[in-house]
RNA sequence: CGGGAUGUGGCUCAGUCUGGCUAGAGCGCAGCGUUCGGGACGCUGAGGUCGCAGGUUCGAAUCCUGCCAUCCCGACCA
């Protein structure tokens, strides 16, 4: 399917290319049905466009910079905000050009620090990626939900498992996001899907209810008691013989080179996504040692909310719940009970700190909350004004006024789609690819292609095939017969015709459908429509396991 | 950038610690023959600057120094 040449980049090899263009053509058609215009945009692009924006500091060492003979600044374009809003704001001056959705399906280049698993995330990659203009936000919401619909239908016709799921907007700015997943074990990503309700988000976004009323004040005041060596939660809790619960987790960060403490429960997870959003941080690390040490006048481990000096303080939801806390002491080798944060501490703000469980109720219904891992494949953005606002893209309105046209953008990694289709479809012999997917849907194989009553049945056949529009490939290859078939499975063919001197003789051919395994032995006589048949009814089972799974969105 | 590891025929690796004769294996490749409904077998053969540069030594794939490359583990994103 691909063949590395260097870190992170790949040949596409024959079969790899063609379920690629496959992939890109149900893209194309879906876009297309949903208002997209193709076009395509130069992958280098100059470095005073995103000078322009801010992006040529901002981005990172992602960003592949060079210079050209003239020491001019240019880079490879890892995403087309600037190109497209350069392009948009030359081209279109008034109302009556929008709304205006246009997409390309072109290589990017991102310097990844790592790149790892293949094309799953690889320096050099394929996206789609589209942009909205519109007038206003009404405007940009339908755009919007055109795009949803359009990745929806994207998804299902492919034949994958997926979810599309609440997302956080990330460095790329803006208000409202959502990201597409592939359901699969191997995926990086968490999301978290109620079991009742259409709820899903992902677990850097999903939110975390918390009711009840605030607790009293506690009686008792803090307590230091010695805790020689006790640097983590777990060790704390079992030497004073209290659940971890109990415990305060004071984590401190450096955001944007200022400090700040998060504190969530003991037995919880700090979201770091959700940390940073509260800070309204660019950039967000957890501190060094030295750090700790500075702030705190201990090592690490001791660290606690009690007269700690830090530049905020921000604290989850949930500790505002009870009272009687153990947290650090702010001392080496100690740690205070009886902690009563409203009184003993000075907590900034409470906050939705931690990241969801699936002991958490689903924050629309209440029901239960399921953890799923998943492949982020796509993403579509609101991005407002932020982009035609530094570029000055307007337009002028019915009234002569001129206005930001409101932006949105929208990708689906077109080579991580296939990746993710394999990771989420394979067995112990190989892949087991989506009929929409597989380089060739059909695989007819000739057990003994010497044998000229088999290649010329084996030919004709794939000759009629052709004829109906089937994709098939004709395997004649001179090779053992256990040899074709372990080959074919493993490159995953859906459905695989086996042309054999023995079936002829008994006047059948033999189907097998690569997911199921099962066989159909076909008389001769009407074979084309019984392989219709079969055909149609592995797609079946493609088009529902990808239609269960998908939430419909709303409207017409 | 940190931490760990590896560079030897096309591929996967042994050999390196403990320096020594012509550098090996399996797979793959080429030829011939037998085989042929779930990754066959026999015979013959081609193919290697041992990552690069320098050093130690009578002698280096092996020891030393430097460089380069790749892979794996932690912070990014479609």
């Amino acid at each position: 399917m691909i063949r590395r040449l260097t870190s992170g980049i790949y040949t596409y090899l024959p079969a790899g290319w063609r379920s690629l263009h496959k992939i890109s053509e149900i893209i194309r058609g879906e876009m297309n049905r949903y208002h997209g215009i193709e076009l395509r945009m130069p992958a280098v692009q100059p470095g005073d466009l995103w000078k322009e924006t801010g992006r040529w500091n901002a981005y990172g060492r992602e960003l592949l910079r060079f210079r050209d003979r003239h020491d001019r600044d240019y880079c490879l374009g890892p995403t087309h905000e600037e190109v497209i809003t350069d392009l948009i704001r030359r081209e279109v001056s008034s109302y009556r050009q929008l709304p205006l959705n246009l997409y390309q399906i072109q290589t990017k280049f991102r310097d990844e620090i790592r790149p790892r698993f293949g094309l799953m995330r690889g320096r050099e990659f394929i996206m789609k990626d589209a942009y909205s203009f519109d007038r206003d936000d009404a405007g940009a919401a339908q755009s919007y939900e055109l795009m949803h619909k359009a990745y929806v239908s994207i998804f299902e016709k492919l034949g994958l498992r997926f979810r599309d799921v609440e997302a956080d907007t990330g460095a790329i700015g803006g208000s409202i996001s959502h990201e597409f997943m592939v359901l699969a074990e191997t995926g990086e990503d968490v999301i978290a899907t109620c079991t009742k309700c259409t709820y899903a988000a992902n677990l850097e976004k999903a939110e975390v209810r918390c009711e009840g009323p605030d607790c009293q004040e506690n009686q008792h005041h803090p307590e230091q008691v010695p805790t020689p060596g006790m640097h983590t939660v777990a060790q704390v809790a079992k030497y004073l013989k209290v659940p971890e619960s109990r415990v305060i987790k004071t984590l401190l960060y450096e955001a944007d080179g200022k400090s700040a403490a998060a504190l969530v429960r003991g037995d919880r997870e700090l979201n770091e996504v959700k940390l940073k959003n509260v800070l309204g941080a660019d950039t967000l690390e957890m501190a060094g040692q030295k750090q700790v040490e500075e702030w705190t006048g201990a090592g690490p481990g001791f660290a606690g909310p009690v007269g700690l000096k830090v530049d905020k303080m921000v604290a989850d939801l949930e500790l505002r719940l009870q009272t009687g806390w153990i947290t650090g002491a702010n001392a080496d080798d100690a740690h205070l009970k009886h902690v009563d944060l409203r009184r003993d501490a000075k907590v900034d703000a409470y906050h939705d700190l931690r990241s969801i469980t699936s002991e958490d109720p689903c924050p629309r219904c209440s029901a239960n909350i399921r953890l799923t891992k998943g492949i982020e494949v796509g993403h579509i953005f609101r991005l407002g004004t932020k982009y035609s606002q530094v570029m000055k893209a307007g337009y002028l309105d019915e009234q002569g006024v001129e206005k930001p046209m409101v932006m949105g953008c929208y990708g689906i990694g077109v080579s991580r789609v296939l990746a993710a289709c394999i990771e989420q479809n394979h067995d112990q012999n190989g892949i087991i690819f989506t009929p929409a997917v597989a380089p060739f849907e059909t695989a007819i194989i000739t057990i003994n292609p010497k044998d000229d009553k088999v290649l010329n049945h084996a030919r004709a056949l794939y000759e009629e095939l052709l004829a109906q529009n089937v994709d098939v490939i004709l395997d004649d290859r001179d090779e053992r017969p256990g040899f074709k078939f372990k080959d074919c499975d493993l490159i995953g063919f859906p459905l695989q015709i086996v042309v054999g001197a023995k079936g002829l003789n008994r006047g059948v051919l033999e189907i097998k459908e690569r997911h199921s395994g099962q066989k159909h032995e076909i008389p001769l006589e009407n074979f084309l429509e019984n392989f219709q048949t079969v055909r149609k009814k592995v797609r079946e089972h493609f088009g529902l396991q990808a239609r269960t799974y998908a939430t419909r969105i709303q409207g017409s």
